[in-house]
DNA sequence: CTGTTAGCGCGTTCAA
DNA sequence: TTGAACGCGCTAACAG
């Protein structure tokens, strides 16, 4: 292994002169040439644990999330890894299963590499954690916490904004002439799911359209729960809803397969906006208008403002709402419109 | 922060002693104990790059792929990551973006980051690379390549049994009374594709069915070329085919819009068996039988088989073909079964 | 089984 | 600007 002593001796300087130079310090110009010269030609490459031991940084970010394979984490990793190699730094990624055995496994081990920093991404908020982000923090570790938020929890944070992109698609189907509009959503801890049906709620209270609490359509979107008894019940009423807002890409699924069972057609039977993006919408006989999360951005972003943060630990707090785009489809029936 | 000497100094040991407890050596009872009544006390980590400065081992292993945002390749994340924790390994991940310049620097980083080894994923071959991946192998560093091969590299591979997946699908259609049977897929390096169109062609040369070029369809999967076009002129012709097989998940997209553009009944006007598992399947009028794929299971041995490698560099090179599992659904209409 | 000690490769003093 | 020397936290070799 060639080391920053063998480059020395080939340019004819003292160590420290190269270490200058790594660090690009600078140097005589002369000198400067030669190390570069030897470093080429010994195909020379800083070792980073060394480097590590002496300056405690890493060059490494953790990211931790629940489970690794959706679409929408996919496309974090993909912003995160993207932005943080142009400067130099790696990533390394850590599913908790929502095990918390296992987070805290993988948060130690983590700890240990010594990384920079930490994208923390859990949908079910385990509280336990708390301590944990916050000696990470305490140690000079910065967290940024993404897609869903930990209110009590004090760091930078990199959201989509839910609330105003469920509002812009309850509006839109509001002066598309829908006054019965659904709602499907889970009531947890989870900030992705309050925010959205916070969505739902402001712009019928804007409007003036009073909430049907049998509408809303309320409980787990694992399939674990009698969620699709419920949307079955509720279309098989008599004055049953014109339109529903599936407040992500699960029920929008569940939503899809009871609708088939009940023959109602999309656009026509049932109009039909949900949350997140659908890979396969253009396969759909009707497809789906969706609220679309700008997924890669929010890597993107949370991994520039972790370098931010990194370089300034003293910033103050910041929190960002990234926005959704609305894709309006043929799956939105127009009853007149308001104008 | 604390280190091996507080530990020490609490337990009143010497750091030697210390060490030898964190590497799991036989201690005396009495030491043992006040040495893990000190760590816990003092909450203490293992400084990481301390020891991989001094071992030349990081515990971190590189995972490279072109992209990151398919499902097959987070399920192969999932199941390396599953299974490095529990030895204590962290994975790094990193794309390529199908750009080389990217990909050499990405490789540099995890070299300085002394990775233990390199789980390589490429579609398309960069066969620039192969001086970096002998250079990893040459420096210790095993790479196991994963569902891709590079024929001309030697190392570990872990792989999907594409021929025999793809062998079983056209034998079952075969079986159903189908000979008229399209094929899709990329005559590109790829070893993917060209084993998926491998088992096609021993399918029907077992059964004495003469391969009929017109029902090849070959062209890039991406909707770069004019694949579409071309099945729709294969689709009406006079003697079209009674089945097709996609060879991946792209092509069975591109297939199915066809279909539907065409009026084609899956299932009736044409027989459908495609390679890679769908998600949303259940929402289709009409499920399209597939091949799916072992993702996890693939990490999951991909991980073990470089953990042993790390074990004893001298075993002899070992490669898996993890078998494909058949689903098949109405997509396929039985001609008069051949029993 | 334990304590002592010499580095691992680098960054950073300090003196020149 | 540069070179020499120390130490980051840990492992491993050696002597006991």
């Amino acid at each position: 292994m060639t080391t920053i002593f063998d480059v020395a001796k080939m340019a004819n300087v003292s160590i420290g002169t190269v270490s200058r130079y790594l660090n690009n310090k600078k140097l005589r110009e002369d000198n400067h040439k030669r190390v570069e010269q030897a470093i080429k030609e010994l195909n020379y490459k800083v070792d980073n644990s060394a480097r590590t031991l002496k300056t405690k940084t890493s060059y490494t970010v953790g990211f931790v999330a629940c489970t690794l394979n959706t679409v929408i984490v996919l496309d974090i990793i993909q912003g995160l890894d993207t932005t943080l190699v142009e400067y130099g730094y790696n990533l390394i990624v850590a599913s908790t299963l929502n095990n918390i055995e296992l987070e805290r496994k993988k948060i130690m081990l983590l700890e240990q590499k010594k990384i920079d920093g930490l994208i923390y991404m859990v949908h079910q908020q385990s509280h336990l954690l708390l301590e944990d982000l916050n000696r990470l923090q305490e140690n000079g570790i910065p967290v940024i916490l993404v897609n869903c938020d930990i209110p009590e929890f004090e760091c930078d944070k990199v959201f989509v904004d839910n609330i105003n992109g469920t509002y812009n698609a309850i509006e839109y189907l509001i002066n598309q002439g829908h006054r019965n509009i659904a709602c499907m959503y889970y009531h947890n801890n989870e900030s992705t799911m309050t925010e959205r049906y916070e969505g739902y709620k402001r712009a019928l209270q804007d409007y003036n359209i009073p909430l049907n609490p049998k509408y809303v359509i309320e409980g787990p979107y694992d399939r674990s729960g009698n969620v699709m008894d419920q949307i079955e019940a509720l279309f098989k009423m008599d004055n049953r809803p014109s339109a529903i807002f599936t407040s992500s890409f699960d029920y929008t699924f569940m939503a899809m397969e009871v609708f088939k069972t009940l023959k109602m057609e999309i656009g026509k039977d049932i109009s039909f906006i949900g949350f997140d993006q659908i890979t396969f919408n253009h396969l759909l006989d009707k497809q789906i208008s969706t609220v679309k999360e700008p997924s890669y951005e929010v890597g993107v972003v949370a991994a520039k403002t972790l370098l931010k943060r990194l370089e300034n630990k003293n910033d103050p707090l910041k929190i960002f709402r990234l926005k959704t785009q609305m894709e309006i489809t043929e799956s939105v029936q127009t009853f007149g419109s308001m104008i």
